[in-house]
RNA sequence: GCGGACGUAGCUCAGUCGGUAGAGCGCCAGGUUGUGGUCCUGGAUGUCGCGGGUUCAAUCCCCGUCGUUCGCCCCA
């Protein structure tokens, strides 16, 4: 009896059509960061247990998959290795390690899975791709560098057009400053922080009163504060607050957004949203997340911001980064569920070589090694089949172009050019044997 | 981690007031021994998620389990 095939749960794996659209993804992804200079870095898929979970509090630890040897299973030790479940933890530890073997800022990209045991549903995987952009500095970061990670993450959405998309800004010192000012102490901000989290999903009155509950102090100061965080213009507001902390924040985020209309975001893509606070207390200064504006409902796309000291936990040094991830295995999943990513298969073979008699199975393999020269993919399909067969074939694989060439075609000195696109208007050229190379050419241009 | 719904062919689903199952699409073959995508004809496929219970008899009723899914927590 075979054992029943099936993939483990909260895991995303494709057919060959989806997965060539996710790979082409990934590809524009890593394109938009390397135009701006970043580094690729790939780390180890398990770390060492008490490396990995230093950093992390109880909600986290629950999630993480330890990794353990069966020797060490039978003598009942307790793991030494664990699944990284995010990409931030794991650049912690390589920077504070190679620390003296990098170049500050330092640049990286990291495009890897991750994984969670988190109870699996739609949109939840236990596995899943993050492509994370960081940069970190020693003991300072420059500002401008919070203002050139959402020009990255334009360009790239810009390339990848999943259509309109909106990056949202804001800052957690500006935030923090609020809160105070409505003197309320810094134990509480992470709770009322979490709750204006919410803005945008929850109805504003319901978030009121989720605040006036972490903070029933002072009732009204709920409403007012989602108030002047749904403002339309809700840093003049903050201009009539004195208060150092808000005016620092204040002044870092427009800095930053002004940065990054200087880099060529449209002012229409790019908004100050005082109710982006992110779920993730590490952040202290810009915090960014991304929508498509067609398709709310998916939540943020691509989310980051700055955190003051990446690798405490590891150095002495002090490695201040801004940093952003895109969840690109969700993302996927769900425009392609949307149908807002074509699903229709394409092959990678742009011809196809057929075979019509075997005994010209070398003049075959010679035509296909002829076609590669010229940088294309080539495929040859071996085997006696009857030519409906192999069409069919083809034409299942959605490749462009098929050669043919039987005793028929070499007596006349030709080879036919047979098009299986959809849109042919030809679908059949016999051309000369020397001409093949640039008849295919013009044809796949076509 | 908590609560609800669902689980029948490769896919989408029908069905049996308890008597071991069907459609459409897809797949395979032929019509077309040098021509795919259209059309016509024919064909194959299910331990009715798994385990147990009630019953003469369970795909159907009951319990458990696994999986999927929706909401909460949390997050990408």
């Amino acid at each position: 009896m075979p054992i029943q095939p099936r993939t483990p749960p909260g895991v995303l794996e494709l057919l060959p059509p989806q997965q060539i659209a996710f790979q082409r993804m990934l590809d524009t992804i890593r394109r938009g960061f390397e135009r701006f200079g970043f580094l690729p870095v790939e780390t180890p898929a398990f770390e060492v247990a008490d490396v990995l979970l230093t950093k992390t509090g109880g909600e986290t630890e629950k999630q993480v998959y330890f990794v353990q040897s069966t020797g060490a299973i039978k003598e009942g030790k307790a793991p030494e290795l664990a699944l990284r479940f995010d990409l931030t933890v794991p650049l912690a530890r390589y920077v504070a390690e190679h620390e003296h073997h990098l170049n500050f800022p330092f640049r990286r990209y990291q495009i890897q899975r991750v994984y969670r045991g988190e109870r699996n549903q739609k949109g939840r995987y236990r596995e899943f791709y993050q492509c994370d952009i960081d940069v970190i500095g020693k003991d300072s970061l420059p500002l401008a560098y919070d203002a050139e990670l959402p020009a990255i993450i334009h360009g790239v959405f810009a390339e990848l057009a999943f259509g309109a998309f909106t990056i949202r800004i804001n800052n957690r010192k500006l935030l923090r400053g609020l809160l105070e000012s409505f003197g309320w102490g810094a134990e509480q901000h992470t709770a009322v922080l979490h709750e204006l989290d919410r803005l945008g999903k929850t109805p504003d009155a319901e978030v009121v009163e989720l605040i006036a509950k972490v903070q029933p102090s002072a009732p009204d100061a709920a409403a007012k504060l989602v108030a002047l965080v749904r403002a339309p213009d809700p840093l003049a507001e903050l201009d009539k607050l004195d208060h150092p902390a808000v005016a620092e924040g204040r002044a870092e985020l427009r800095k930053v957004y002004e940065g990054t209309l200087a880099l060529g975001v449209p002012d229409t893509q790019l908004k100050i949203d005082l109710s982006i606070a992110r779920g993730l207390d590490y952040y202290t200064g810009t915090v960014y997340e991304t929508f498509l504006d067609a398709h709310p409902k998916l939540g943020s796309i691509c989310s980051g911001g700055r955190y003051e000291n990446l690798a405490g936990h590891y150095t002495k040094s002090k490695l201040p980064g801004v940093g952003i991830s895109i969840g690109a295995t969700r993302l996927f999943s769900q425009l392609l569920e949307m149908n807002v990513i074509g699903a229709q298969a394409t092959s990678i073979a742009q011809v196809l070589v057929l075979s019509v008699e075997a005994p010209l199975s070398l003049t075959y393999a010679q035509m296909a090694t002829e076609l590669r020269g010229t940088g294309l993919n080539v495929e040859v399909y071996a085997g006696d089949d009857k030519l409906g067969k192999q069409l069919k074939y083809a034409d299942r694989a959605k490749v462009p172009l098929a050669i043919l060439l039987g005793s028929r075609e070499q007596e006349a000195g030709v080879v036919k050019i047979k098009d299986l696109r959809e849109n042919a208007t030809v679908r059949e050229h016999d051309v000369s044997r020397g001409e093949l190379v640039a008849a295919v050419q013009r044809l796949l241009v076509s």
